[in-house]
DNA sequence: TTTAATGATGACCAGGTGGTCATCATCCAT
DNA sequence: ATGGATGATGACCACCTGGTCATCATTAAA
């Protein structure tokens, strides 16, 4: 019981509007830092308006969460499929360049993903976090079982291993993208096209080929 | 200017506690989130008092930081010099659990440094994430540049890339390790110290090899 | 004994928070 | 025209925040 009926009566640009709105500060404060003070000021509509929409502050974080799983989760299933025939390194990279583009689309959502890992006060965090885990491991461990298939992938190794590596290294290059300090010598942050996609290419290379010898 | 010559003048004691009552509290709750009403309550003495030892808020948060960054800095530095003998990939596994060593007996730190990272209200969080991201980056590079004169390291790519890998999948280890709900698979959080040890063996063991082929 | 210095105190302040609710405006069916 | 339903409103509430400051207690120097 996330939203109220009053919501869902409103006109589909309203619903937009709210929602669009108050995502936009969930994912630049937070969702403790996040006012609802802020989003019905920004929206032009009263204090109580809002909570004829919602119950509480909780229940709008979740209806917003859920909003967003739901487009990331497309996004996903769609890389996946487009990348079906093409070699497993070459889908990791456009894995990847397919997370740098979801950002530079939505470049609030992923910090507020980034922001509500470690928060506290987030409602329910383990529960969604976990989901969200799951979604990019799922889609590692199937990627990778595929490539084992396809005799691209070592089967000497743990394929949990192989996942929680590869899950680490496309974070974190999507974190750097998104925040810059992040990036120890890569210049990720705001790179070019281009350079992006070097960087990519060396990376998934070494993925690849290991460190060693 | 942290602190002012009144918190010099306590007795270490009592300089200390406030300190350990602080960071406590820091870590717990990041800095926005953290209370001075909270930390004077728990320490027992009246509100004017902190700001009788601290400027404000910032202060306090600011000469914390620095006391933890040199604990940390210390402990990195001597990681590095009891290894200095060893094999690069053995320096990389001795360095991964004497990380997980230090969250062992300072875990509010390292969930500290978590929170602050994606956080928005932390005063010079660039500064200071870039002082703390210099300290890894410049470690890990001058284990793998040892590594390479050693003929253990790949001569045939770029550095930054191997650096950026190894510090995304050792900070991710160390994360999935203190917050749970962050490892894909491996179950890393509180998990017995065999089992780590077995984990990290792996990854190093991927690490070097890759997980092509 | 008086004076000066220094640390401790907590009532108080302005401003923010999430949330409530009686009242009002609008529309539609009777 | 009337009554009922539904959405919009904003003053108001209790509570919390970081920060101030006049006042007090204690100690040491004169």
């Amino acid at each position: 019981m996330e939203a109220k009926k009053t919501f869902f009566n409103l006109p589909e640009e309203k619903q937009k509007r709210v929602l669009e709105t108050a995502l936009e500060e969930f994912s630049e404060k937070g969702y403790q830092g996040a006012s609802i003070n802020l989003i019905v000021s920004r929206l032009g509509i009263a204090k109580g308006s809002i909570y004829q929409y919602f119950n509480n502050k909780k229940s709008l974080f979740l209806y917003i969460f859920d909003y967003v799983v739901e487009l990331v989760r497309k996004r996903l299933k769609r890389v996946k499929e487009e990348t079906k025939e093409a070699p497993t390194f070459e889908r990791i990279r456009r894995s990847l360049l397919a997370g740098v583009d979801f950002i530079e689309h939505h470049p609030s959502i992923y910090r507020g993903y980034l922001k509500m890992m470690f928060e506290r006060e987030v409602p329910f965090r383990q529960e969604l976090l976990r989901k969200i885990r799951l979604f990019s491991s799922d889609y590692l461990t199937s990627l990778l079982m595929e490539g084992r298939d396809r005799g691209e992938i070592r089967k000497d190794v743990d394929l949990e291993t192989m996942v929680f590596l590869l899950d680490a290294v496309m974070d974190r290059f999507l974190q750097a993208y998104a925040v810059s300090y992040l990036d120890s010598g890569l210049h990720l942050h705001q790179a070019t096209r281009p350079e992006i996609e070097k960087r990519i290419g060396e990376l998934v290379g070494v993925l690849q080929q290991g460190i060693g010898r």
